[in-house]
DNA sequence: GTATAATATATGTGAAAATCAGATAACAGA
DNA sequence: TCTGTTATCTGATTTTCACATATATTATAC
């Protein structure tokens, strides 16, 4: 069972990136699932949810990414007819798909990178004036 | 001098997130910058682009995005006629907007997290398998 | 003096990305 | 037969962002 659409228990509030989700990071991590092995959509949204990395991913965002990526090459996808249950289409990365996550990390180092710079700014900040007494009037 | 719009010298080839920004993050740099000393928008935005911080932020989403701090209560802000050039609107952060950028920061740190666990699943799978040997039929 | 560059703020528009909500269908077991 | 699980997909709307452009003021270069 893969509980979409479930309640947000962290609900950080009411602050910052709606329902705490990495914006713009499905795609990157269904390249890499795929790279790991073939898979079709639903047993991706399964394995986007465990494990904390996302939490839980919308279907149909996923399922629209998927063809976005097939239509650009990236992937490509048959029918699985075997096995119980309604037909999977089940999908696996192309060499170009395999370029393109690659590329991508690179992106996500530079990322991260920027990550650490704000942090570290912020720590300098926050840490050597003790709670920031910059002159906040609260008035 | 500010040169927005530049060319992107590093065009990434043809991959990723466009333009290479990290999307959602102006508006915790601005908190955080403006934690550090009131500003008005053009420092702000130098002050974004120095250090390859961000590259080149927009000066549309910038302003923008300040006036609808400052109906949030984020920010406040008041004219400064002082000085040469034209008039600039100064913003001060203020409590609530200081309370925002921590909360943002938690949540910063968890997109840091997840960032490091997709590049070790990456990094895991692609250096044990050298060049990932997983069989990809290129036909 | 006037044209140009730099400073400074702002809006209008459109494409892409993401959310929310639901439709559809096959099969399994009670 | 009815419900739950597996599985895929679409439609509508909202949010986000990039790009282009408009405007005004002052400084300086010619």
């Amino acid at each position: 069972m893969c509980n979409h659409h479930q309640e947000i228990e962290e609900s950080t509030d009411r602050c910052c990136p709606r329902g705490g989700r990495v914006r713009g990071f499905m795609q990157p991590w269904l390249l890499l699932l795929l790279a790991q092995r073939p898979a079709h959509g639903y047993e991706l949204m399964e394995r986007l949810s465990q494990g904390e990395a996302t939490p839980a991913a919308d279907p149909g965002l996923l399922y629209r990414t998927l063809r976005q990526f097939e239509e650009e090459g990236l992937v490509r996808s048959s029918w699985d007819t075997e096995g119980g249950g309604p037909a999977r289409r089940v999908y696996e990365i192309t060499a170009e798909g395999l370029d393109y996550l690659h590329a991508w990390v690179v992106n996500i180092r530079r990322t991260r990178e920027r990550l650490d710079r704000f942090l570290s700014e912020y720590e300098a900040y926050f840490h050597s004036k003790k709670g920031g007494e910059q002159d906040v009037r609260t008035r």
